[in-house]
DNA sequence: AGTTCCTTCATTTTT
DNA sequence: TGAAGGAACT
């Protein structure tokens, strides 16, 4: 009765929805049959189409909810979708949307025993993974600056879901033996890093044909964002989900994939026809979000790049202002010039600061931006710089969460230990290692192994009691919200007092942070479903929106809009970045270019430098190479200084 | 345990 | 240049 009701009363709204689409979006939004390409370039309304899709599904009653899968990379992208979706339907409860590893959790937590790890299992960070593979290292006497290195190559064989035992993993090689040894250490602490979350649930459907067959009978329709970026793990998880492309629906945009250096496969994209035979691909190419020669630009230059599918996009509004390129003398002029340009806009045509944009293709290019606004009174902020849950003190709370959730959890047992100082130091913790490894078993155990058979020092013996208890405690306490054991957290281990006690700036704004912690916790009912979210969704508690200029790097820009956008630096071996070009490795330059081109509505200013100081060494660039390839009629090129004054 | 000095090394980082 | 990590000192 209920479905019927919201179907009569929905009718009208997804009926509006499809009428507001074009032929191309309707085409991709109704083709349910087979296996589905939508080539959607930047700005052309994709997750538009997605979401009426989903509604569409559900409103015609083609599948129930939670028979639908929609998976995109990040969760920003999961959290936009699921708004717009909820804005058209009421009734998408029960969709399976999120990010490829929220959803890999959810089905791993409900199968773990199948590849015999614990249910409980926690998920380490980059920061995790590092510190198991420097100490990892310190035990085969390497030296520890091969450990960021390792780290990488690690992740790169699980994006390629290749586990340790795989014979493309070289055991004669220091990283094969480390990746083996590695991977025997996280799984004594009962921990997955983001790689396992994919490939144990890939295992488990290779290995368990029966639970397979549960997941393909559910999802009637999969829905996949940013298909180009997808890896070799996620392409084998999709392929099992969905072998024939039955109702499968990839979104994405060969000309956009910038990941490749994180084990995206373009080739995924490109291969899709072959994969799935009978696909019906669809392009999206009317541009409903940049001016005529912004696109014209963009399209020249991206038509440079011989690996793509092929699509141009347009747009029925008018040319408005052609993209600027302007030279400039050196990246201190370059800020100048930016800056002024920001002001001029902010006040002679109302343009709001968080209109604005500076994109760059390196980290440190941000810092002349920054020193330059601030001289100049322009407020910003850099996004994607250190993130909220980065922070040494919600870091230190979350492994005592992690700690009480999950014992074994040994990297968040060593990192609260002494946290705050309780005088079990190196050398106890060093005791703890030589028994963890004798007994095979992790440090807390090992911890408590040696309180109850050996003799310490009473001081010690006393604080690790305290400390020991303190955890078991906390584990029963099964009646308490997140947010109460926080607090207890806090208090009781003398967290909060020993920064009060430090009357610095910075333990204020720790504190101040602590704060903002407790707050989001608020939202989470039990310790499980914080961790879980904390570890998914590396996302800060929402900030008020600020009226800001916002100065990124191009990596971080994909999928947002500004009406003005300033891309600095573009000198070749900057931009294109000279390890690229040293790589052979222009073309995914080419599409970050692309992208950055593309995220602007009305403006799109580009600087180049002929003078740039890196590495404290002032360096004569050529203007990089893109700039030749933007199509003239779509270009005013400045190379006077006074010219930025028009 | 905390500090200070010295060496090293400088892409991108959705999860 | 300047940040980060490690060694060496206090």
């Amino acid at each position: 009765m209920q479905i019927t009701e919201n179907i009569l009363r929905k009718d009208t709204d997804i009926d509006k929805e499809l009428q507001s689409l074009n032929a191309e979006q309707y085409d991709a939004v109704v083709t349910l049959d087979r296996p589905l390409l939508v080539l959607s370039g930047a700005g052309t309304g994709k997750t538009k189409v997605l979401t009426t899709k989903i509604a569409y599904i559900i409103e015609n009653g083609f599948a129930f909810p939670s028979q639908i899968l929609a998976v995109t990379f990040s969760n920003r992208a999961a959290r936009e979708m699921k708004e717009r979706l909820f804005g058209i339907t009421s009734s998408a409860m029960g969709v399976w949307l999120g990010t490829f590893h929220s959803i890999c959790a959810k089905i791993l937590r409900s199968h773990a025993e199948a590849v015999g790890i614990s249910r409980d299992f926690t998920i380490l960070d980059a920061d995790d993974q590092l510190k198991v593979v420097k100490q990892i290292l310190k035990e085969m006497n390497i030296d520890a600056k091969a450990a960021p290195g390792i780290v990488a190559k690690i992740s790169r064989w699980k994006d390629k879901g290749i586990s340790p035992d795989n014979p493309s993993v070289d055991k004669t090689t220091q990283e094969g033996r480390v990746y083996k040894v590695y991977q025997e250490r996280i799984v004594s602490y009962d921990s997955v890093d983001f790689g396992d979350l994919l490939l144990y649930v890939v295992q488990i459907f290779k290995e368990n044909p029966d639970i397979l067959q549960t997941y393909r009978n559910r999802f009637k329709y999969i829905l996949v964002d940013e298909y180009q970026d997808t890896n070799v793990a996620q392409y084998l998880w999709l392929r099992m989900l969905s072998p024939l492309g039955q109702g499968l629906c990839c979104v994405g945009d060969d000309d956009q994939a910038i990941y490749s250096w994180r084990g995206a496969e373009v080739g995924n994209i490109l291969r899709f026809e072959k994969d799935f035979p009978n696909t019906k691909t669809v392009r999206l190419e009317q541009n409903y979000r940049s001016t005529g020669h912004i696109l014209g630009a963009a399209a020249s230059l991206i038509s440079n790049n011989q690996m793509r599918l092929g699509k141009t996009i347009w747009t029925a509004d008018g040319d408005g202002d052609k993209v600027i390129v302007q030279r400039v003398y050196n990246g201190y002029e370059e800020a100048q010039v930016v800056s002024e340009k920001i002001e001029q806009l902010h006040r002679k045509y109302d343009l709001d600061y968080k209109n604005a944009a500076v994109l760059v293709r390196a980290g440190f290019q941000t810092r002349e931006f920054e020193e330059r606004f601030i001289a100049n009174g322009i407020p910003y902020k850099v996004v994607g710089g250190l993130k909220f849950y980065d922070r040494q003190e919600i870091k230190d709370i979350v492994a005592y969460m992690r700690l009480i959730y999950q014992p074994n959890d040994s990297l968040a047992f060593e990192r609260i230990v002494n946290v705050p100082k309780r005088g079990i130091g190196a050398s106890a913790v060093a005791k703890f290692y030589t028994v963890a490894s004798e007994k095979n078993i992790s440090l807390y155990l090992a911890a408590k192994d040696i309180l109850e058979h050996e003799t310490l020092r009473p001081s010690l013996k006393h604080s690790l009691d305290e400390f020991i208890k303190f955890i078991e405690s906390m584990r029963l306490r099964h009646d308490l919200k997140s947010a109460d054991i926080a607090r207890i957290i806090l208090d009781e281990t003398g967290y909060a007092e020993a920064l009060k006690q430090e009357k610095t700036l910075e333990s204020q704004a720790r504190l101040e942070n602590l704060k903002e912690l407790l707050q989001a916790l608020e939202e989470f009912e039990d310790l499980p479903s914080f961790i879980e979210h904390i570890s998914l969704v590396m996302d800060s508690p929402k900030t008020e929106e600020d009226n800001v200029v916002s100065i990124m790097t191009l990596h971080s820009a994909k999928g947002l809009e500004f009406d003005a956008v300033f891309l600095g630096g573009w000198e070749d071996g900057v931009f294109p970045h000279n390890l690229s070009i040293q790589e052979g490795n222009v073309e995914e330059e080419r599409r970050l270019a692309y992208v950055g081109i593309t995220r602007a509505r009305k403006l799109t200013f580009i600087t180049y430098a002929l003078n740039r100081k890196i590495h404290n060494q002032w360096q004569a660039n050529m203007p990089s190479r893109f700039l030749s390839e933007l199509s003239p009629e779509h270009i005013t090129h400045i190379t006077g200084r006074s010219g930025c004054f028009s």
